[in-house]
RNA sequence: GGGCGAUUAGCUCAGUUGGUUCAGAGCGGCUGGUUUACACCCAGUAGGUCGGGGGUUCGAAUCCCUCAUCGCCCA
């Protein structure tokens, strides 16, 4: 079989996806086997895969392809978002580029056309994630806007009302006046921006008197209903029960009194607007103040502004200051930073707004969420710093406010049949709500057509936060099969940026729907940043196009390049250099595979060097071993990938291979190839939830295999005890081999020329490497020797002395340099142990097993130097 | 403004409860090497007063204090 020098990852990739596919290897239905279950963070339905669900999903598939491989009843759900605003907002741009508004549609109207879009976009993501590799059970694909996910939705709202834990208020709200829709505090993001501080001079009724108030918002002064000072502020003490003249609009308001008001800040005389501001409206509620609203939705000026109506709010900032100025009520103005709060999703800046809106009560929601992480650990985060940022948040959380103005989204099952506040019953459908209604008003006339269902829709992690259960139809059939199998799921992955919005959130369901968690170990990701530590994003266009990372490097090369850098919780610095090094690596394996294949098996009995390095490779292996399953349980995968990367490649291709190597076009045994092909197919074993593709590839090559004997349902090695000896053994034959291939390259000697090496054994070390140590150095003959060999190189590993005899004479002034080198290094190292061990309080309070160990290092540090000593002497 | 975290080799990071190797890895660098699996390779090698200062201790990258710089979260 001819095989090409080069791995070929496009032409084996899809093979190998619909092969898995093909025979079900990614399906999942509950049986005997106890079940690994992982929910997907389910991507915007019309998004497009970046890095970051790059990297997040290949860890995803790398712990299912584990546990799979580990024999459990390995079940990764995928699915999609509705994303309520940010695929609105899509639908209503394309809309508008077709000269539609939104405003000129009904709701059906609309909705159909967001439903075309979803069809039309929806889900080039899940085919995307399996160019990734990604073996999640398809059969499952939900999206939170399919019917029964839907019908969760409704079923939690109506129980969380009739819970009395949903309720509508009037209350000051995140206004987005482009989506014209509130948002939860989680979605407004501060940012500083440079401003001003407006200084406005506002009359005092019945007098000549003036007072000075300072304001980053003048426009809002129209909506003013009071001026606020400080009781304890002598500077004004003698406004109190005055009145104030609003500029421009007249009008008279009173001057109230508040320990709120810093006498530090601007004038130490606060213009009070409850309307427009939230620390505003409380001291508005407590000092009965009236509130004039004097914006649109869209953040326009209504009949309240005056001249100003219909204008925008940054237009009538500019030109009110303008007014006021050419008025003699603006005193001066400052630069001053100030933090405004923008839209996650639309960027505008967010406006506090009253308006009626829909509350989730979080007090009793959040208490089972933070014992579960921060007291009994019954959910564990990792890294685990982000316990504390979780706990700041639950400990300080505000009533969730859960109605958006959308349309695309889950309508709110309430319905009105009358104008009184109260007029409204919450049911899962309209039959219901008539029945419900009709008791409740006690007019048995109503018919559907009475009832106006709330205009609003709910907020997008209203549905999300229900994923873990409603996946699996936990809510509308609480006891079915599949969520008594699968619930609770037990790894999530996900980025840190949705904590809260998100991880918090499905926590409270968890324990509100199903009385227990919703996953046990919470992994989260660190952001994709770019090398200049830019977060990757469209608009700066740093973010590398997926599917042609996979294309150049392979979808091997890109997991692994993804990986090999992103230790839980940090932020990975993106370089496509690692995904060259993982496509390197792919490559390397392939040829170790070439080089096997390759191999012609022949009767011959089997090396004494093939013997010890196979034994010693099966001890390094369950070694390494070892410090995986450690790795994994950590959740730190990076440094599981980097312990197989080394395993595989300095281990098993540049030692292993290179010591049962036979010569060239010489054939090699049967037992060590049987060996080294079983190593072989442990090593694709490990790798394999890294590498899945070309791991399937080469063990699919090894040898003819049945479906059911695919790698991806293969048995993961079990641990086994092994023995440091000869791994020790293996160390110390490595040194000298490395002293020997040193000489050789200071020397010039090519490697293919034989040389002789004699060493003194003070160690007393095994001989049992000889062999290897011959072969792997190309030495013609080895020989114990009781004395220095004159005229030859020399090196040292601890104490043994090894010898290379060379024709022509040796330099023996950097020969001696060398050991002089060498020996005031000894020295002064043996200085130091000393000086430790001459300190009595060193030996009286340090264990013995670390006094022991200075000892040790001392005695070896003599030697050597006595060594080294005898040698000197005996070249000069 | 409040809280949390970080600062270790040119870069990205490990370093577990303070103590076996006078601080480790990967990448990158440098030097040499291609008839014999792989130059997407092999071998060898250099590189760090562990952010600054102080303290506790027989002993500190690790614990405490302080300063500086950076990041994240919240208002």
């Amino acid at each position: 079989m001819d095989i090409p020098s080069k791995y070929d990852a496009k032409s084996v990739e899809n093979k190998w996806y619909d092969y898995w596919m093909k025979h079900g290897f990614f399906r999942s239905e509950p049986d005997e086997r106890e079940p690994y279950s992982i929910v997907i963070p389910p991507p915007n339905v019309t998004g497009v895969l970046h890095m970051g669900h790059m990297m997040n999903n290949t860890l995803q598939d790398v712990l299912i392809r584990r546990a799979r491989l580990n024999g459990y009843n390995a079940c990764w759900v995928p699915g999609t978002d509705h994303a309520a605003i940010a695929t609105e907002a899509k639908v209503v741009a394309k809309l508008k580029a077709e000269g539609i508004e939104k405003s000129d549609l009904t709701r059906e109207e609309f909705l159909k056309h967001a439903w075309d879009w979803t069809h039309e976009y929806g889900g080039v993501i899940l085919e995307q994630l399996k160019k990734l590799g990604c073996s999640c059970d398809w059969d499952r694909t939900k999206f939170t806007m399919d019917d029964d996910m839907s019908a969760s939705v409704i079923k939690v709202f109506v129980d969380l009302y009739e819970k009395g834990m949903i309720y509508r208020g009037y209350r000051m709200v995140n206004w987005d006046p482009e989506a014209k829709t509130t948002l939860s505090d989680e979605e407004v993001i501060y940012e500083e921006r440079q401003g001003q501080l407006y200084y406005l001079s506002y009359a005092i009724e019945g007098s000549d008197e003036k007072v000075t108030i300072a304001t980053t918002r003048p426009e809002t002064i129209l909506g003013d209903t009071a001026i606020c000072i400080n009781p304890n502020d002598e500077r004004y003490k003698h406004l109190k029960g005055k009145k104030a003249i609003v500029p421009l609009a007249n009008r008279a308001i009173p001057i109230i009194e508040d320990e709120y008001v810093d006498v530090e800040f601007g004038t130490g005389c606060l213009k009070v607007t409850p309307a427009h501001d939230e620390n505003d409206k409380n001291l508005g509620d407590k000092h009965k103040l009236e509130v004039i609203d004097i914006f649109n939705e869209d953040a326009t000026l209504n009949s309240n502004g005056l001249h100003y109506e219909g204008k925008d709010r940054f237009v009538v900032r500019k030109e009110i200051v303008k007014e006021l100025e050419e008025k003699g009520f603006l005193v001066k103005t400052e630069d001053h930073v100030n933090k405004v709060g923008t839209s996650e999703r639309t960027k505008a800046i967010i406006e506090p707004r009253l308006s009626d809106q829909w509350f989730l009560k979080m007090e009793e929601l959040v208490k089972p969420a933070l014992e579960a992480v921060l007291d009994t650990k019954e959910i564990k985060l990792f890294p685990s710093k982000f316990e504390n940022t979780y706990r700041h948040w639950l400990e300080n959380i505000r009533d969730w406010n859960i109605s958006r103005q959308l349309w695309w989204g889950h309508q709110i099952p309430a319905y009105y049949y009358g104008d009184g506040e109260k007029d409204f019953v919450v049911a899962e459908n309209a039959d219901e709500a008539l029945a419900k209604a009709k008791k409740q008003s006690g007019n048995e006339a109503l018919t559907t057509a009475d009832l106006q269902q709330d205009n609003d829709s709910l907020d997008t992690w209203f549905s999300s936060w229900l994923w873990p259960i409603s996946v699996f139809n936990g809510i509308l059939e609480p006891e079915n099969k599949e969520i008594e199998y699968y619930y609770p799921t037990n790894d999530l992955v996900t980025g840190p940026d949705i904590l809260f919005f998100w991880v918090a959130r499905m926590i409270f369901a968890g324990y509100e729907f199903r009385g227990k968690k919703p996953f046990s170990n919470v992994y989260l990701t660190g952001l994709v940043r770019d090398k200049q530590r830019r977060k990757m994003s469209k608009s700066l266009g740093n973010s590398p196009n997926a599917l042609k990372l996979i294309e150049e490097y392979g979808a091997d090369g890109v997991r692994v390049g993804l990986l090999l850098s992103s230790a839980a919780g940090n932020d990975l610095l993106f370089d496509e250099a690692l995904c060259q090094q993982g496509k390197s690596f792919s490559n390397k394996i392939w040829n170790a595979f070439r080089l096997v294949k390759g191999w012609e098996m022949a009767d011959i009995e089997q090396p004494e060097y093939a013997v010890t390095a196979i034994k010693w490779y099966k001890n390094k292996f369950q070694q390494t071993l070892k410090e995986i399953e450690d790795q994994y349980s950590k959740y730190r995968i990076s440094d599981a990938l980097m312990a197989t990367y080394k395993l595989v490649w300095d281990d098993f291709c540049s030692w292993l291979l290179e010591m049962v190597k036979p010569a060239y076009q010489q054939p090699i045994d049967e037992k060590t190839y049987r060996e080294v092909i079983a190593i072989f197919e442990d090593n694709l074993k490990l790798l394999h939830p890294f590498m899945p593709f070309l791991s399937e590839e080469v063990w699919q090559l090894m040898e003819e295999r049945t479906p059911e004997d695919a790698l991806i349902v293969s048995k993961w090695p079990s641990q086994t005890d092994f023995d440091t000896e000869i791994i020790k053994n293996f160390d110390f034959a490595s040194e000298v081999i490395s002293g020997i291939r040193t000489i050789r390259k200071e020397k010039n000697i090519a490697f293919k020329n034989g040389i002789s090496l004699s060493l003194i054994n003070n160690e007393k070390a095994d001989s049992v490497f000889d062999t290897i140590i011959k072969k792997m150095g190309n030495i013609d003959e080895l020989s114990y020797v009781d004395e220095k060999v004159d005229g030859a190189l020399s090196f040292r590993v601890k104490s043994n002395e090894y010898f290379i005899p060379v024709s022509g004479a040796i330099d023996v002034e950097e020969e001696i340099g060398k050991l002089e080198e060498e020996l005031s290094y000894t020295e002064g190292f043996l200085k130091s142990v000393q000086k430790k061990l001459s300190n009595e309080r060193f030996v009286n309070n340090a264990p013995e097993k670390v006094v022991a160990g200075e000892k040790k290092k001392e005695t070896d540090a003599i030697a050597k130097i006595a060594t080294l000593k005898e040698r000197l002497i005996s070249l000069k």
